[in-house]
RNA sequence: GCGCCCGUAGCUCAGCUGGAUAGAGCGUUGGCCUCCGAAGCCAAAGGCCGCAGGUUCGACUCCUGCCGGGCGCACCA
């Protein structure tokens, strides 16, 4: 059970004593000052009105009547009727010795019940290869689906591939004329074609693999062929990039093979008609969002006779991803946010509580160096490619530069400072901490000494303050998981990485682990393992490494 | 014009769903390796939390209105 549930236990049994109301709710807090013990509750305060008595009272009360528990050594009233809790020192040295025996298991959620999610990331059109934003939303939404998988959530994670409709012809008509010109023929792009670099490497290796396409083939054949081409070559580059980052895919949809050929949107716009939430009008067929909150109401059939995306993908929402999950959770890039209320107002329409379906807006990249503006290159007509990025600055530094930031604040990515190996970059300061308890360990195996057993270590000679504050910290730990999961910010690990190295680095200066006294070294020892431990637990939330040296 | 996001130290950003005296890194200044890794540690300086109201015991946090920045407002995707 986690410590706060505990305490809360604790409190309501003290209430239900003292004759008070009783709190569905219980907010625990660690304090800033330490005076001010290491959880402390507004609880008084909040119950002062429904109790009809003074917060400080009710706080007197709780404390009175309060059950004796091994985790607290006491209880304060403090200031306006804060209850500050002190946790015993006993308790915590037995905690952990639990840290240590849960290992890769201490922050996961005991009981898996966390229900189905599908958690779509990157989706980056099949026009070429994925750039700097992507790997920003692909940090995120890997650590995302690793964080809510720690707590019991299952997650499918999705990578929706828009091979079909407009961008589609574009990109094929692109295809082809670049095909044509490598075999001499004069051809220009089309107006809308895509210029990049990519497709003339892609036309050489076209011709280079001995493809071809039926000279009698039509307009609409053309298409199909080249641009089925296209999209294959061009998702697989991007599929590669991604695997060499550490992010893979559960599932790979397709626009074309699993909504429209299934017939898909059709039904929508069936279901939608039958329900009177669309109408026709100016040749077109209208969705009528605006009873769902949407500002407007949107075409889903153009006056042409084709669907339009929205239309498209509200399908697949709807029976693809229900079909398959209780809840949806999109990560988008900010030039779509005003894309959003009509999905929300269609899958409402269609019978989905609002709450069901969240959407995470990934801002954009700004690339430095040493804080001058990255120049896009506008001979290849492209920006920062991942994998350039990836070659330059490395998975580790690249993901955890990402997940430092909160997803939806507009992000500087300095080259420079995330290449350089100093402690100007927080990932190596976190990984260094690591590596250290790792050579510690070498160490004592260099002096034939043993490392003690977890389950029987007595960690009652932990008693600087530094030891009993990293000790206080680990057990922050499965809270904080928790609560970065249900908040899905991710950041929250990082930030508090950077904490626990930061607490570890400084006890480790004033502290020596091998020594004399074989009781303290045992015990320190342990304390090193945990603190590692949980670095190594909490990188890999973050899908970055713990390296055992550097 | 309407909608969404963002204004916190010189710079880049946290602030745990409303708590107690505002946090970190970088940068600046000054210290620390005969001792388990100096990719480290210790210390100093640095703030009208954009502005003004409101809600309450209590606001960086919630509400309203301004100011400033970004992004959206298609029968594009």
């Amino acid at each position: 059970m986690r410590l706060t549930e505990t305490l809360t236990d604790g409190l309501r049994a003290a209430l239900a004593k003292a004759g008070l109301p009783t709190l569905d709710e219980c907010a625990w807090e660690i304090p800033r000052q330490a005076e001010h013990g290491d959880y402390a509750t507004n609880a008084a305060m909040v119950l002062a009105r429904a109790a009809k008595r003074a917060p400080r009272q009710i706080a007197d009360l709780i404390v009175k009547n309060f059950p004796p528990l091994d985790e607290v050594e006491r209880l304060e009233v403090a200031g306006p009727g804060f209850l500050n809790v002190f946790l015993s020192p006993a308790w915590c040295a037995g905690a952990l010795r639990e840290i240590l025996a849960a290992g890769s298991a201490y922050g996961r959620a005991e009981s898996p019940a966390g229900g189905r999610v599908r958690l779509e990331f990157v989706s980056a059109n099949p026009t070429g290869p994925l750039v700097i934003v992507n790997a920003r939303a692909a940090a995120v939404g890997d650590s995302l689906a690793r964080l809510l998988r720690s707590q019991g959530v299952q997650v499918t994670t999705e990578f929706y591939v828009n091979d079909a409709g407009n961008q589609f012809e574009a990109l094929a008509r692109s295809l082809d004329v670049r095909v044509r010109q490598e075999l001499g023929e004069p051809a220009v792009l089309p107006e809308n074609g895509y210029p990049g670099e990519y497709l003339v490497d892609l036309a050489k290796a076209y011709r280079a693999e001995g493809c071809r396409v039926a000279p009698a083939a039509s307009e609409r054949e053309r298409v199909e062929h080249f641009g089925r081409y296209a999209v294959t070559r061009i998702v697989e580059a991007q599929r590669r990039v991604l695997r060499d980052y550490g992010v893979e895919f559960d599932v790979w949809s397709s626009e074309q093979r699993d909504v429209r050929d299934q017939g898909l949107p059709e039904k929508v716009l069936a279901e939608f008609a039958s329900r009177g939430l669309s109408y026709d009008a100016d040749g077109a067929l209208w969705f009528r969002s605006t009873a769902f909150g949407d500002d407007k109401d949107r075409v889903v059939r153009k006056s042409n006779g084709e669907l339009t995306y929205p239309a498209v993908d509200m399908a697949f929402h709807h029976y693809v991803k229900f079909g398959a999950a209780d809840r949806i959770i999109d990560l988008l890039g900010p030039d779509h946010h005003g894309y959003v209320p009509r999905m929300k107002a269609a899958l409402q329409a269609l019978g989905h509580p609002a709450e069901a379906y969240q959407v995470l807006i990934v801002q954009l990249v700004t690339l430095l160096r040493d804080g001058q503006p990255v120049r896009m290159s506008k001979r290849r007509g492209e920006f920062v490619l991942m994998d350039e990025l990836l070659e330059e600055v490395g998975r580790d530094a690249a993901r955890f530069t990402f997940l430092m930031r909160r997803h939806d604040s507009p992000l500087d990515f300095d080259l420079a400072v995330a290449t350089r190996q100093t402690s100007d970059n927080p990932v190596y300061y976190v990984q260094y901490a690591h590596a250290r308890i790792r050579s510690i360990f070498g160490q004592a195996v260099e002096q034939g000494i043993a490392a003690p057993v977890p389950a029987s270590v007595d960690t009652r000679p932990l008693v600087e303050p530094a030891e009993q504050a990293l000790i206080k910290r680990l057990l922050e730990y499965p809270e904080l998981v928790r609560g970065a999961a249900l908040a899905l910010e991710p950041h929250r690990v990082a930030y508090w990485l950077h904490e626990l190295a930061a607490e570890f680095h400084a006890w480790y200066k004033h502290h020596r682990v091998i020594q004399d006294d074989v009781r303290l070294m045992h015990a320190r020892m342990a304390l090193c393992a945990a603190v590692g431990g949980v670095i190594r637990n909490g990188l890999d939330l973050l899908g970055v490494s713990a390296p055992e040296s550097m």
